[in-house]
RNA sequence: CGCGGAGUAGAGCAGUUGGUAGCUCGUCGGGCUCAUAACCCGGAGGUCGUAGGUUCAAGUCCUAUCUCCGCAACCA
């Protein structure tokens, strides 16, 4: 294999937000990012592998601000957690970048400055009601009880002079660029949700400056405003290797465009829409692919501080060891569907594929070895017919391993390797070195068993690199012999006659599940101390007058009947006894309450809203819930009460 | 009728261009003893969401229908 001719290989995931710390479900990105980049480098490929955390935005003032410290501080901590993670995962980036790095900073104002010069920026106004923490502006419409849709909170009117990104002139260009190139979003059906809800419908401009806010990259020529998120953080990129619109370095040169963006199905949008427009506009090329992975969840749920099942990657390090949960996170991870996450499949696998399949062939063969041959490696004298077999074997995996890899299929990847683990006990079973070191005449027979043995397993090993690295060093430690590069696996027979192998030490000692949840619960009970004191506090809405509370007229009502609203997700339509004739209240509570559980119910409602069509079905006021986290509680009141009867 | 995906053994998944329904885990039985109560073999278990249709032949193609999921919309 030539090493030269591999040529470079760019490989992302995306900037983690520094808002909090990360739990095991974030996590799996950087480790999925991870394998790849190991594999290529493995593969002889010049592999530059990036990551690192974004870090502005009004939503890091406001917990900096909350714990009392400088945005500044508040992100060098949290980001110092997720490098932190990162490290405990084992991975092999070769930068962290940080959007606060100064020549990060310095870049993207330029970006800024080039694109508003050339006129693919200009400066608009944005009026709307806007949401502080959210930075959000929200049409009418959108608002839910007149507040937030995304946290709930307050908004104001408030028209916001503001910097737009003109994205429809590149509309054209990006369809184009997808069409021909089909495997640039990927999955195939995260590109169908881009071109036919996005792109196709057509794209408006987006704001890209902020002036409500401080914490940000300040544009140079207008003071006043910060670069929003878009152009800040995608621009990562670019910056991380050297881009300069006044003339690149070197290593930009040689790396870009990236090979690919490995980033979360959320995000997909972002990626695959305003990042290609914006290096269009700059004259870059394109990212050659984008994958949008799949989540990884706890159970059936999402994985959520707020249902207290959170697991963080180190917490899951700390019990069954990096390598561990790395092959986990990678082997229980479909291509294209949501993952789940459960302690159950993690003891599983654990038992299964790592300590009885893989660990204990690594054993046994050593334990064979020494006791037969004194832990030396015989020549491969008297091969026959099934040692071909395991030959073609070793190769075919290698093969299969590199086609999974190329098409982001990591875990067939990784169960290709364990298969060859699962072909070699087999193999163990067929040929029965116990019996043939009873019979002295078949010495050569059982040494040279023994060297396939020993030479399937350094396939493993090697195979196993970019995704285990440990676990690789540990198996090449103990067996002491042979080639590790990936090129020897073209030949079989990169192990050395005559070597002598080390101790046999266990790889994975089987996990007693007992024993492992008793130390998962000790340990969630620590961290559930911590949740308490950082649990987010919501804010009191602003002062008023009584004045201002007489505005809204409150009743009771009775619940006459329930029903879902066809086509939506989360809405209820109510019939309510409102002492007045009745009337019809649509609420956004359908994921929390059952419609013939609330039949019967007095329940309070603003009888005085403006009334609005939601999914076709008009509502005529709002019934009052109770918020807390991703809790809600519809309010009652007793039954004595008359329907009608109003709130003062 | 917004766009797209999925419904296959107890669980989690494969099934490319239509030709005897597979894998992993679990379960039951057997074998072996080098090894981490591990390893190897075998059995049981599915009318492939439902109903039609095309075909000599359909999990695989067509039509209808139900259910889930993603994106969008929506959330008084």
């Amino acid at each position: 294999m030539c090493k030269d001719c591999k040529g470079k290989y760019y490989i992302t995931t995306a900037i983690a937000y520094t808002s909090r710390k990360p739990h095991i479900g974030n996590s799996y990105e950087i480790v999925l990012t991870d394998a790849i980049a190991r594999y290529k480098r493995m593969q002889g490929y010049d592999v530059f592998f990036q990551t690192g955390t974004d870090e502005h935005g009004q939503k890091i003032e406001m917990y900096a601000q909350s714990e009392g410290c400088t945005p500044k501080e508040y992100v060098d901590k949290v980001a110092g957690e997720i490098r932190d993670i990162c490290d405990v995962l084992n991975t092999s980036y070769d930068k962290f970048i940080r959007t606060t790095d100064d020549d990060h900073e310095k870049i993207v104002q330029k970006i800024f400055k080039k694109l508003y010069d050339q006129g693919d920026i200009y400066k608009g106004s944005y009026e709307g009601l806007y949401c502080t923490p959210c930075e959000s502006f929200w049409t009418e419409s959108q608002l839910v009880d007149g507040k937030c849709p995304d946290c709930g909170r307050e908004v104001k009117p408030a028209k916001e002079e503001a910097y737009f990104f003109k994205l429809s002139k590149y509309q054209k260009q990006l369809e184009e660029y997808i069409e021909n190139n089909p495997d640039f979003i990927y999955p195939e059906s995260r590109k169908k949700e881009m071109l036919n809800n996005f792109i196709k419908p057509g794209l408006q401009d987006l704001c890209v400056s902020r002036t409500s806010f401080k914490w940000g990259v300040p544009v140079d020529f207008d003071p006043d405003h910060v670069v929003y998120v878009w152009i800040d953080a995608l621009s990562n990129y670019i910056t991380g290797i050297g881009y300069d619109p006044d003339g690149s370095s070197e290593q930009y040169k040689k790396f870009w465009p990236a090979d690919a963006h490995i980033i979360g199905k959320d995000i997909v949008r972002f990626h695959t829409i305003y990042w290609p427009i914006m290096l269009m506009a700059l004259g870059e090329p394109l990212p050659k692919q984008v994958y949008g992975h799949p989540w990884l969840l706890f159970g059936e749920d999402k994985m959520s501080k707020s249902r207290g099942n959170v697991i963080y990657a180190d917490e899951l390090v700390k019990l069954i060891g990096v390598d561990a949960v790395r092959y986990y996170l990678l082997s229980e991870m479909p291509f294209a569907n949501d993952g789940s996450i459960t302690y159950d499949t993690i003891i599983e696998r654990f038992n299964s594929d790592l300590a009885n399949t893989l660990g204990n062939l690594v054993n046994r063969t050593i334990a064979m070895n020494k006791k037969y041959f004194d832990g030396v490696v015989k020549e491969r004298s008297a091969k026959e017919e099934l040692d071909s077999e395991i030959e073609k074997f070793c190769i075919d995996t290698v093969k299969r391993v590199d086609e999974q890899i190329n098409i982001f299929h990591i875990s067939d990847a990784l169960e290709a390797v364990i298969n060859l683990a699962k072909r070699l006990n087999k193999y163990i079973d067929e040929t029965m070195p116990w019996a043939l070191a009873k019979d002295d005449s078949k010495r050569e027979r059982l040494g040279t068993v023994l060297y396939t043995l020993l030479e399937g397993i350094r396939y493993i090993a090697v195979l196993i690199e970019p995704f285990m690295p440990e676990t690789a060093k540990a198996i090449f430690e103990q067996t002491n012999c042979g080639e590790t590069s990936y090129a020897s696996l073209e030949n079989f027979g990169g192990v050395k006659a005559g070597t002598k192998l080390n101790e046999a030490v266990p790889l994975f000692v089987r996990i007693d599940p007992k024993k492992l949840y008793e130390q998962i619960e000790a340990m969630q009970k620590e961290s559930a101390k911590e949740e308490k004191t950082i649990e987010e506090i919501e804010d009191v809405a602003p002062e008023i007058g009584i004045e201002d509370f007489g505005k809204s007229d409150i009743r009771v009502g009775e619940v006459k009947a329930c029903e879902k609203v066809k086509k939506s997700k989360k809405l209820l339509k109510f019939d309510i006894d409102d002492g007045m004739g009745g009337r019809v209240i649509v609420s956004g509570i359908a994921q929390y309450y059952k419609p013939e559980d609330l039949v019967g119910k007095k329940v309070l409602f603003v009888a005085n809203l403006k009334p609005v069509k939601l999914c076709g079905v008009e509502s005529q006021g709002m019934i009052l819930s109770a918020e807390k986290g991703d809790s809600l509680t519809l309010i009652t009141v007793d039954n004595a009460i008359e329907n009608g009867s109003k709130i003062v």
